[in-house]
This record gives C-alpha cells, structure tokens and sequence, in this order.
DNA sequence: CCATAGGTGCAAC
DNA sequence: GTTGCACCTATGG
C-alpha cells in the first residue's frame, strides 16, 4: 500500500511515496491531489530533511530507496548513493567507474525521481554545474547547502 | 533497424 | 569564446 507525505522545505514543497516502508519517490512538487496523505510515516525523514534544510550535515545513504526494474539505471543510482554529503563528482568520474559514457549517464540520472536520497545533485560537469532535471536552481540551492560554490 | 536527442567531454580553431 | 565529433543510452518511427 501507497502513501504519501507532503513536506514544505524553505525551496518549495516536496512530495514523498513509500510502500512497505520503502521510499519510491521525493520530488519538489505539490502532488496534494494525492489520497493517502499520512505526513507522521515520514516523521525521521522529515526531520532529517528540517536539519539538512537549515544548513547540517544530514545524511541519507541509510533509508530505504526503491530502485529501477532498469539495470542499468540501477547499476548507476547506486554508484551515486554513495556521495556523501559535500561531496560531489564529475559525469565523467561516475562513468568510468562504470564503464559507460558521461551521457549515459545524464541520461539516466534524468530519471531520477528519488531526489536527495538518490543524490544527483551531487553529480556536476567537467567545466561547471551541469544539469538538473528539476531545475539548476534547485541543483544549485543544494549544493550551496552542502557548502559547495560553483 | 535508423534517426535523433540528451543533466558530457575533449580536442581544435 | 565556438564548433565538431565520439561517447552510451533512451525513444520514436
């Protein structure tokens, strides 16, 4: 079974899933047409999210996340949970470690719709921020949280 | 299949 | 600064 959580951040309202206990989606959107609204399953999750939103060291590498039937989405999301908070790398870095292309990449981190806990904000380009699929603004507020200038 | 488009990178001018 | 192309995956005909 399905529910969801609405969390307000200081960047816009975001929108959790989980099922079974597993999160399978975080998004900055306002999905209130929603059923299932049971914001108190969320209470460890959005507390971590009110300090990391006030500028701590937050992570969020233990939570349970559902990742894609896609292999290979799967293979990459988890390379990318391993950043920890500040901590960024290259499209290039991440596709050499697996053996694929920096577009590739992009390509499957576009798809991420598990925001923070799967932390492709995390992952910017040779030259400067690269893209978000939200938005580089977001991108941007995120990795200024983590204490990150570009 | 073939064409085209990405959250890229790199070399060349 | 910009243009051009190789790179791998996704998507649509």
């Amino acid at each position: 079974m399905i529910v969801y959580g609405i969390y307000e951040s200081p960047i816009g309202p975001i929108t959790v899933a989980s099922e079974d206990n597993v999160i399978t989606m975080l998004d900055f959107c306002n999905c209130t047409e929603k059923n299932f609204i049971r914001n108190e399953e969320f209470k460890d999750l959005f507390e971590r999210l009110d300090s990391y939103f006030r500028g701590n060291r937050v992570e969020f590498y233990d939570i349970p996340v559902k990742y894609p039937m896609n292999p290979f989405r799967a293979r990459v999301f988890k390379e990318i949970r391993k950043l920890r908070w500040g901590e960024i790398k290259t499209y290039g870095m991440i596709a050499e470690r697996l053996g694929t292309s920096p577009r590739a990449i992009g390509m499957a981190l576009s798809k991420n719709d598990i925001l923070l806990l799967i932390p492709c904000h995390r992952v910017v380009a040779e030259n400067g921020i690269g893209g978000y699929s939200r938005g580089i603004l977001i991108k941007r507020k995120l990795l200024e949280l983590e204490g990150i200038k570009l």
